[in-house]
DNA sequence: CAATCAATTAAACGTTTGTTCAAAAATAAC
DNA sequence: GTTATTTTTGAACAAACGTTTAATTGATTG
């Protein structure tokens, strides 16, 4: 035993090329219009190694669920920690869960659509993330809650309604752009967080919209 | 000819059953996920007479689509007219919207999860009211927007951010109900469209949350 | 009553689905 | 070089898929 990589070396890329693939095309198809075989001839693997190296369909779309959201929970786990101000820590906060989504847009996709899916297996892994979730974010929130501001929003409501906003451009992206493409594709990333932040943190205000 | 009801008597309710049970599955299981034959079996209607009144699986699907957007673009319409400032219109509209999402939870599940795929025949569809709705409420905003404002907000953006807030607790809802049951249901319609309504025209502010 | 039309049925169509298995190929260990 | 172990393969499985058809029922109309 050589005791520095003992497995990881030998399986190269296959299991990666099916769980790229699987994340593409579940995004784009959806999960339940892709077949597994549609799925390994993007992968170019055989039909059995899906099942091989995930189990089974659901347990690949399981993983896919796992590997976004744990690190949607890493950024959240960084950014909100701190002795800063709460908004200066959800500025910071939307800015690179903004960007985590950006990078992995086709994760992100996939674990929305499946959101209200009630498949129970799903479902409770679902649950158990966004526990996890609502309990970094709504700590931080509850730290400074002053508890004169007289009308509070509830963390599990806070958590959706901020995710939801953050991903809310990939989410209509593949409409949005067959409408107004160079809307879209003029305004970065970096834009369009900040935008995310402001509106979140202060309000749309006067600032409104124009570009017909 | 009697003229007053032509065809729409002799078909009580087979069509309809067809509509509502298939609603209820494609937002629950998904549309993949979601069989002829079990559907057939939910509306309790021979499996022939869906494509007897529907043509096919994906036109059914279209209709949905149909139904959710024609009524929302209706809320748009309805609220974003008239000459009262933007921010009484928008309060107004996401009040509307956010009670014409609860009546009609399954057909925006559906529509939200089909959102992101790719299928050329339902993009074009949704693109096609996508652009409807982006003109609907660029409008308005466009009309007060004095340019003095330094950073304006493109419109796509804007109604995809304003749609994915209101959206948000029905999205999220089938997840947080079982991190926090308490918390979901003791927060009636309107004060959630009241706090999507403050959050978005005056942020977050100081309200932040409570109730770990 | 006969004729017309819409609604409903049961059965079958050919594909495609996810999953499994035993055998072969490739790689690692000794 | 010869075991072990892991990865890959092709083939097969029963089940479910969306769709179509021809025949039957029920009501409406002439």
């Amino acid at each position: 035993m050589a005791a520095n990589k003992k497995k990881k070396q030998t399986t190269p890329d296959s299991r990666e090329r099916i769980l790229q693939s699987a994340v593409r095309l579940f995004a784009g198809h959806g999960y339940g219009n892709t077949g597994l075989r549609e799925l390994a001839a993007a992968a170019d693997v055989n039909l059995a190694m899906i099942n091989y190296f995930f189990g089974s369909k659901k347990a690949l779309l399981k993983e896919i669920l796992d590997v976004f959201f744990s690190g949607y929970l890493d950024v959240a786990r960084k950014e909100m920690a701190g002795r800063d101000a709460v908004s200066v820590k959800l500025d910071r906060f939307i800015h690179s869960a903004v960007n985590y989504f950006a990078a992995n847009r086709e994760y992100l996709l996939v674990t929305i659509a499946e959101l209200p899916h009630d498949d129970p297996e799903i479902t409770e892994h679902k649950a158990e993330w966004g526990r996890q979730m609502v309990e970094t974010v709504g700590k931080q929130l509850r730290a400074e809650s002053n508890d004169t501001g007289s009308q509070n929003i509830p963390s599990v409501i806070f958590c959706s309604m901020l995710t939801s906003m953050m991903a809310s451009k990939f989410l209509f992206m593949p409409v949005m752009e067959q409408v107004q493409p160079e809307q879209l594709e003029e305004i970065s990333m970096e834009e369009y967080a900040g935008i995310v932040s402001r509106i979140f943190l202060q309000g749309v205000g006067d600032i409104i919209c124009d570009k017909g």
